[in-house]
DNA sequence: GAATCAGTTTGCCATTTGGAAAACCATTCT
DNA sequence: AGAATGGTTTTCCAAATGGCAAACTGATTC
């Protein structure tokens, strides 16, 4: 199973990915959660161009982020990462010829995704 | 190695697979090569649009093309979606706090290929 | 050599993107 | 209260995207 489901995630996910800030922001996120002023320090951008990217983030589910006070504190998803990774996993076993052994390995890391 | 080379290519790769029409494409020539003509043939769009996408995708060296008399021959780049791969699956790994186990998979899964 | 076929180029258009600038809101600090 | 801080919204803009239609090139086929 798992074959092609949610196809459509990856539209917003792969669009997500594609920018050099949006990766950085990600890759940041990945060791450990960050508040929005400081998250945006590292880009000569302002505010509200890196709330955008922010928002095109959140969008595709690839962060999540929550607010308290004055500070938003975001927080990245790896199920979605974990999401891309597992279509193209798929598709390089295609490539691979064998969709058995990896195909294995991709659903194991499958997340149980609520659906029920 | 392999850590974080080329990020330059990856704008444009995950730029090239933010789209349904081109990851059909790229999932459809994963199983073998084919001309223009028969690609676009699933798709509703007019052969314009549809070689823009296969520009785009050439562009991010998803795929190359070649062609011999009036007919043009699509083929895919594994080792791009490879690199897609990788990089998710460091992030992944960075996620999981733990870069051995998952970053032996990835390299043992990295194609030996022409390379030398 | 005329018709057909595969692909290409050239406008054209609506929508989306990525960014700047400035004004604004809400919270926290003094 | 007043100032500073963190985030948000709004407006505006240039450039890129994704698609159409139509005209065009080059290779085949009749």
């Amino acid at each position: 199973m798992v074959r092609h489901m949610v196809n459509q995630h990856l539209d917003s996910l792969f669009h997500a990915l594609a920018d050099p800030t949006r990766r950085a922001v990600v890759s940041r996120l990945l060791k450990g959660a960050a508040p929005v002023k400081q998250l945006s320090e590292p880009f000569k951008m302002g505010l509200p161009a890196f709330l955008k990217h922010l928002t095109v983030l959140e969008t595709s589910g690839l962060i999540h982020t929550e607010k308290q006070g004055r500070v938003r504190t975001c927080r990245v998803d790896a199920e979605r990462l974990a999401a891309a990774e597992s279509w193209l996993s798929q598709q390089r076993a295609i490539w691979h010829g064998r969709t058995d052994r990896l195909a294995a390995f991709v659903e194991s890391q499958t997340p149980p995704e609520r659906t029920g």
